[in-house]
DNA sequence: CGGTTTTTAAACTAATTGGTCGGTTTTTTG
DNA sequence: CAAAAAACCGACCAATTAGTTTAAAAACCG
């Protein structure tokens, strides 16, 4: 009796994007429930149907969209061989016409704000970090298997390539007046040419 | 008659500080004008007969905050005489004790939000790297003259370590779990080394 | 001191918004 | 088909808060 299966495995995801969107635009404060539930083409009422608070809606979204760029770059990777290139696959996060551009960048922004003050939004900050480094590291193990890099600790050479991917990554978008395209592209190049290469 | 400056010298400093008090605690929009009025010890009133509005008081607190970070990383490295040292003086932002840690921190974070969605925000970013871009640079360019380095576009240079900086501080910050004291700072002087050193 | 101006405090206003609630429509199920 | 459950709606409530107003207190000056 009851649950319509069928409707929730449209509504839910419906609704997690028009919540994406939103809060893009205007950030998690200001994303009114109201605003949330016109984009999604249903009422307050209804919304709350399916997210009985603001903080539940919000939760689905950020993981939502955490899942989805993760899938995204794992994809990516995936269809490349060469370990160096796949420790640089990542530089379509450097790309002002992706469609996840605006999106992906403020919806990281304000997560990030958000886990600076809450431990629950730092924990989801922590998995998501060590998803990347666990992509990464697993490459520069294959690249060490093959002789082509050189590296004492694969754990530590993924979290600094990671962390060197999200400054070029705040300075480009934030900044892109000095920072174009190609400079993030070629500095993260670089810098993972030189963490992984033969001393 | 009037204006009494010795009085407004130092309200406006009290105000600010308490401001961005109040900003890293609960985060911009979360901070009231009462919040703020109640830590600078005034009335609402009070408060904005100096800051008309909101918006004038949060972006006087940000230059301010701003302001400050700045000419203490300027101090710092001005104490030291070694070029590479220099370069590397900057990781005193890797202190979980220093006073300014908790509030400089969530301070950027916001700031950095902000700027993800506010051209405003975004002009008050630019000069804020622009400055630091300017002080490795010079660091850099006093290494080259020294013959200690060796780059080719000093400029490039400071914008890469000045993002690294970046990025190893939000790992360093927002999941203190997986990155130490140790890891910042090690991670970073070795990434300066590289860009600096004679190929 | 007396009057004038500046500064402060606190009550108030208007707007916003998360969440509630009573009810209606739609779907499922026995 | 009927009854029960789920999905959905939108008016309403209560809390919050930026900014205004008003009146008292403090500072200043001749």
């Amino acid at each position: 009796m009851g649950v319509n299966k069928a409707i929730q495995s449209i509504r839910i995801p419906q609704i997690v994007e028009a919540a994406v969107e939103i809060i893009a635009e205007k950030g998690i404060k200001e994303a009114t429930l109201d605003a949330v539930a016109k984009k999604a083409g249903l009422s307050k009422g209804g919304l709350i149907h399916y997210f009985p608070t603001k903080k539940d809606l919000i939760e689905a979204a950020v993981k939502g969209f955490f899942a989805r760029i993760f899938e995204r770059g794992k994809e990516i990777r995936d269809n490349i061989d060469d370990p160096y290139e796949q420790l640089a696959s990542f530089t379509w996060l450097y790309d002002r016409n992706d469609p996840d551009y605006f999106r992906g960048y403020r919806m990281f922004f304000e997560i990030m704000t958000i886990a600076s003050a809450d431990e629950e939004y730092r924990q989801i900050f922590h998995q998501w970090v060590n998803g990347w480094v666990e992509l990464l590291k697993a490459s520069i193990e294959k690249g060490v298997e093959r002789g082509d890099f050189e590296v004492e600790n694969p754990e530590e050479a993924a979290k600094t390539i990671s962390a060197i991917y999200q400054g070029v990554a705040s300075r480009w978008f934030l900044d892109p007046e000095n920072h174009s395209d190609e400079w993030a592209r070629e500095t993260v190049r670089n810098l993972i040419k030189f963490i992984v290469s033969k001393k």
